[in-house]
DNA sequence: TTCTCGTTTGCAAGCGCTTACATTTTCATG
DNA sequence: CATGAAAATGTAAGCGCTTGCAAACGAGAA
């Protein structure tokens, strides 16, 4: 794609113009106190006058370093990634880091070749989306020595650092406040468990709230579905179609349970007087609609920020951060949610 | 971040490891073909037991390519940008590049400071958002002989490659449209324009139309608002409060058009009955929403795959690819506009 | 003035790979 | 079996930068 014709300038040109050796441009560029005052500005100068821009894979194979830090999440195409993506972004600019974003579409495949492509790309850090992978790729950063976090969940014991939140817990809130109002009729309907944790934590700690409660969610009370609102509009078709219709639905995402609302509403049937739904992430939509959707905070800025805190922190100077930060994921009661009828 | 203690396996390692030389090898990973199918194996065996993978600083520094197409788009917290970054980099993918992705935060001169970012990183072709820029970032990326496209917008006559579609003849289409019904009092709530030229051309695009058919938009029947819902609903607020109320509000995007629904069902007003509203992108919640919205469709995937087979097309074989591509954007008509009463 | 020591600058050896060119091998053909 | 061209492989020169080390310099102390 690059004209071969053209030359770019170098180090070199600007020692030349400035009278210097490239030791000096180099160090007035990554080390200017090592410099003094008066060369320091001959060179700037001469940096001005040639255009000269550095050359990244020059300097990441003489110095080791990429500066660049990579991130595998599922899919762009989802506000609550792209939001983490977004935040990470400003926070690694801001200390002059570049992001290398991938995705992997949820399949587990995907993100191992997508994680291999950015270590031979070169980072020197690595944000992931959930815990569950080959170990083989763990062991792979080790070997390496590739500082990298789990997020989005929250795992105080285990040996990957993690930065995120107790999925389980927030759905025993969930339950909990559900169960409160009087509601013994419960349907779950969240995203495909398989290939990832935090949607399999969200459905086992709806399970688990509600065995601790007496309650027992048979099979055709869990409907696992794409992300999308169509698939949470599908899904209540199926659950009302049951025997005994719940008059609790507990979403694994704002997605799923704004399709739920959407298709209880198309179909007349009241919110939350005749059903009530809850959803999980807060979306700004989930404030903005009618009634509001009851959900479950993610603390998505925080988690980026944290996760670039830990990815950039150098273990050379300060204590190394915590392996393991567990972030608030409060529920959020709207109108969505009411007591039994 | 690397520890420094560690080793990676290098191409040289290979090559001892198959006993042949590291031109041999680095041909096996490049231009199998080349290399005899006995030998192959063997190289591919001594990869295999050292664990090897490529350095793509080393290899980018040697071969003065990347294989990385950078883009800038203003931000990933906005479902069409998140939407076309995915796209582009499944295409990307799967022609073996990567996607090195910057936002600016609708920022002009962060948008230039990531450019230059990305050009340091090494970028073998870059996308756009717009086209409105400082002329010393075109004269920079042809100096560099680094191909680029602007997007979101169509200029046939524009020197820049451009792939996107008309704002201004979108616009004359929903105009028109509600023209036709009978609508006579407008009022636009757009992003804000400056510095964002597909906003303005949207706005302008509005003015036009209304002014081809004889009617004229007053400065207090335009407001430009940041992205958001409650943006939407504010507007909706302000504009009802003028002396004579639009009956047609035409917005820019689809999450003011879905502020102005919001608010309008909060206040009680029927849409369509009382009030029609327009929005622009066709975002999956606008055909999810009851009364659905009547929306301009944004070919986001269309241009992802377009923007990708430029940036990567190769020149020494094959056609050029076309400066200019235009792609619809068609009128979606939903529920939210109907007669004016 | 001379000597010391800390600071500033230059020298030059790589970092790990690609690739032009030289050399060797292979193999169809005479 | 010799011959030559084509195919396969090796040699080694960089790509543009950083950085350890040596050399030069400057400022105070003796």
């Amino acid at each position: 794609m690059q004209n071969p014709t053209i030359r770019r300038p170098t180090l070199d040109d600007v020692a030349r113009h400035a009278g210097v050796s490239t030791a000096t441009v180099s160090r007035c560029l990554s080390a200017p106190d090592k410099v003094r005052p008066g060369l320091r500005e001959r060179v700037r100068e001469a940096i001005r006058t040639t255009g000269y821009r550095p050359h990244g894979a020059a300097r990441a194979l003489a110095s080791k370093r990429t500066n660049t830090i990579g991130a595998v999440i599922p899919t762009l195409d989802n506000a609550i990634f792209a939001k983490v993506a977004q935040t990470l972004q400003d926070e690694l600019d801001a200390r002059g880091r570049t992001l290398l974003l991938a995705s992997s579409d949820y399949r587990p495949e995907r993100e191992q070749s997508q994680i291999e492509n950015l270590i031979v790309r070169g980072i020197d850090g690595l944000m992931l989306t959930g815990e569950q992978r080959d170990p083989a790729i763990y062991s792979l950063l080790e070997k390496r020595g590739i500082r990298y976090v789990n997020t989005y969940v929250h795992h105080p014991r285990s040996r990957h650092p993690t930065i995120g939140f107790d999925n389980v817990g927030a759905m025993e809130r969930v339950v909990g406040y559900l169960h409160d109002l009087g509601h013994r009729a419960f349907a779950m309907v969240g995203g495909i468990a398989a290939g990832n944790d935090r949607a399999e934590e969200r459905i086992k700690g709806t399970r688990l709230a509600l065995e601790r409660r007496a309650l027992f969610l048979p099979a055709e009370r869990v409907l696992e579905k794409p992300y999308g609102i169509d698939a949470g509009r599908e899904a209540l078709r199926r659950l009302l179609a049951l025997p005994e219709p719940p008059t609790a639905i507990v979403c694994g995402n704002d997605v799923l349970a704004l399709g739920v609302l959407l298709e209880a509403q198309a179909m007349g049937l009241a919110v939350p007087g005749a059903l009530s739904i809850t959803g999980f992430d807060d979306l700004d939509l989930a404030r903005e609609i009618a009634p509001g959707l009851t959900t479950v905070h993610a603390p998505l800025v925080d988690m980026g920020r944290l996760a670039a805190a830990f990815l950039t922190a150098d273990q050379d100077d300060g204590e190394a951060p915590n392996r393991h930060s567990e972030l608030p994921a409060e529920l959020v009661v709207r109108g969505s949610t009411g007591p039994v009828a």
